[in-house]
DNA sequence: GCACAAAGTGAACGACGTTCAAGATAAAAA
DNA sequence: TTTTTATCTTGAACGTCGTTCACTTTGTGC
């Protein structure tokens, strides 16, 4: 019976993180309650601390799970398409649709409040790092001929800004955007950006 | 002594907000704590619940705060420059300005966790949304045939899409790029961006 | 089986947001 | 000014939260 210790442990540990998972889709992460995860995975509530630092660490390995599922529907939208600009948009479209579907569990993934002050841990900062390397990829088909370096801030940049587009539209019940309405704003400015970019190479 | 009552309470929501802003400065959104504002303000605990419904009513209305400082840096940004590109990128500028030196004020303008699932207030919308009017202007005289709902559109997404760039080198301090280094991302995104929106108008 | 180490347990702690009966104070009446 | 009344202010008290830790249970090596 060599193992069983850690076997347990892993299984609670993934009970914990689904537990959190669900309230957190369900209420946000501020709905996140110790008692509650713990009785949900059907453990003790001191348990919850053995297993993670803090109720942040525990969000965190929610967040790694949400990110893990987002850079799959990145991967997929990405594989559809032949050419690189409809790559470009079809992964925008991807990721407004993920945020539109799982809006509490993405917004999560952006909430600065975690871990105060201190700086985000090594295993999680690269894990979300792992979410530009798809649109560098199209990006890169897009202008062969570009300066990988630059090709990488290029990426974040467009990355961020479709997140930007997204984000405010989200947020802002204010005068809601209908959601086709808002497909064509990122349609029209990925057209706009992407010709830019072309025009200044050449 | 006519009208002591409303001075009174006028002058304590003044303080109050004061210190929740001061609070709010230093320790974000989380460190808002009600007995160390009241404390802060000099009246009872109570008192603060007299005056705001709640600590989320509270921040909003050091949102508001927030709000006007930034939309005066944005106006006095727009209107140091002649040309409506450089106008844009002064305001780019600006903005990035204001959320390096006022990170957690900042932050807390875009927190969604408030008021759980419910709308936030029209009066705290409407403000919100006067952002956007000084990136619409300098949108308009740059394409002046443009009709006024499309500018308003891409106004709204050009401000998001520059939110965006900022929001996430911001929190990601993840291979935390250099303040110069996203001054210039800032920059080659705004010009191929302005480019492609030229070359689609004609 | 037995002893030891490691992990699980939940009552207890301190701090939090929020409430409300009681006291204080401004306004109105005498 | 003094008294009365309406209103606001107060802070102790309540319920809930995240987190801890002395104690119990359980897995492991002999």
């Amino acid at each position: 019976m060599a193992g069983k210790r850690e076997e347990n442990r892993l299984a609670l540990k993934q009970r914990l993180v689904r537990a959190a998972e669900r309230q957190m889709a369900e209420l946000g992460l501020k709905g996140l309650r110790a008692r509650e995860i713990a009785e949900e995975a059907g453990c003790a509530l001191g348990s919850v601390y053995t297993v993670f630092k803090d109720l942040d660490d525990l969000a965190l390995h929610v967040n790694l799970r949400t990110v893990s599922h987002l850079d799959k529907d990145l991967a997929q939208a990405q594989q559809s398409m032949e050419d690189a600009e409809s790559q470009l948009v079809a992964m925008a479209d991807s990721y407004h649709h993920f945020a539109m579907t799982h809006k509490n569990l993405w917004v999560a993934l952006f909430d600065h409040q975690l871990y105060g002050h201190e700086e985000l841990p090594k295993w999680y900062q690269e894990r979300h790092i792992d979410l530009f390397t798809h649109v560098e990829q199209s990006l890169q088909a897009l202008c062969p001929d570009s300066p990988r370096q630059l090709t990488q801030a290029t990426a974040r940049t467009l990355f961020s800004a479709v997140h930007g587009i997204v984000s405010i539209n989200m947020q802002a019940r204010f005068i809601a955007v209908p959601e086709k309405q808002l497909t064509q704003q990122l349609h029209d400015f990925l057209h706009a950006y992407i010709k830019g970019l072309k025009a200044q190479k050449g």
